[in-house]
DNA sequence: CTTTCTATATATACATAGTATATATTAAAA
DNA sequence: TTTTAATATATACTATGTATATATAGAAAG
């Protein structure tokens, strides 16, 4: 898939690798990231398949060693197209070291839990007010950058609601198994 | 992490590799899924680690090669609550074939995504039906296990919002610029 | 009654995704 | 003139995910 996420960038641009991690954290740090060990193995593959071009750079007065440009061929091009057009075949998939943890909290001690689930709030209020402020950047954009970037804060809006939420049925719960365990002590003595 | 569902499984059940997957697919196979290409090798791992232990069973009456059943160690315990209790440090990773493309939308043919979007809202409006069907039944279960259910439920409405909000718009974009073609078109006639 | 089918069960090979680190170049700072 | 910082590329390694191979035995078909 990282390969289409590259030709679709060099669709849209001529870029080196270096470039590429840059415009990706700039335009989609809010909700994708991307590491050089991704970049550059890719694009030494998408140029042995022919799908893009590759120049080497003489610049100067910049800092580093050249940089190698690469631009997307005609094939690049027609694979892009078809690959886009396709209707995805696999579901959405939410991947969190937290909501894993969270499946198995029963296991452990939910004061603890409790503690863990703020700063999961914490975290997220703070990237709902920075995508927020970021929001009215994209209008210039094209709409369907727009409308991811909305995506991005409506997901965040509704984590932090079941968050709040699951807060106040763990300490619920916690209390009525307190109540309960008063109520077999009683008995226990009686 | 992978690693420490496995543990986390055996440490509610023993269980061998078949019997794993399973459970998963029956318990969260509407937001997790795993393959025997994780699991076999996850096992081999954990045994050589002496975080889980084996014993190989001489059923009888049923199907199939002996099954080796594994069990969580005491060091396996202390090791799955370590992990357990840790704040997470890596925030939630959303990735899907469906998005990738709907960033790069803006370089292809409008109507085709409009179709394909129609097919997304049909995908997780059937998803959503299945799960509401299915959040009374986890009810008897760990409040945890009922409050990620609801999670997802949550998640598959919100999308579903969007999605439509997103045909809509597209709709209303595409018809400005039509109108913004036949201005043009006139202004270069006259 | 023996071949074929199906379900159970384990295992490995391979591809893709993601992290960590090594290396080179040059401008600017100390 | 050595050190530091930014730019830039590259590779090694680990984790995740897909595809496929292999084995066993009950059940069904002929």
């Amino acid at each position: 898939m990282i390969k289409y996420a590259i030709l679709g960038l060099l669709h849209y641009k001529d870029m080196h690798g270096y470039r590429i991690k840059e415009h990706i954290e700039q335009n989609f740090g809010h909700m994708w990231s991307i590491n050089y060990g991704q970049i550059y193995p890719n694009l030494k593959k998408l140029h042995e398949d022919g799908l893009i071009s590759m120049t080497e750079m003489n610049q100067t007065g910049e800092k580093g060693p050249k940089r190698k440009l690469y631009s997307i061929t005609g094939k690049g091009k027609q694979e892009f197209s078809r690959w886009l057009e396709e209707s995805p075949e696999k579901p959405m998939l939410l991947r969190d070291p937290f909501l894993m943890r969270f499946v198995f909290y029963g296991f452990g001690d939910s004061e603890r839990f409790v503690e863990i689930i703020g700063n999961q709030i914490k975290r997220y209020e703070n990237d709902l007010k920075r995508r927020r402020k970021n929001l009215k950047r994209w209008d210039k954009n094209s709409i369907y950058v727009k409308l991811i970037a909305e995506l991005g804060t409506s997901l965040n809006e509704m984590f932090i609601t079941w968050l709040k939420h699951s807060r106040e049925e763990i300490l619920k719960d916690e209390q009525n198994n307190k109540k309960r365990e008063r109520k077999t002590g009683k008995r226990r003595i009686a």
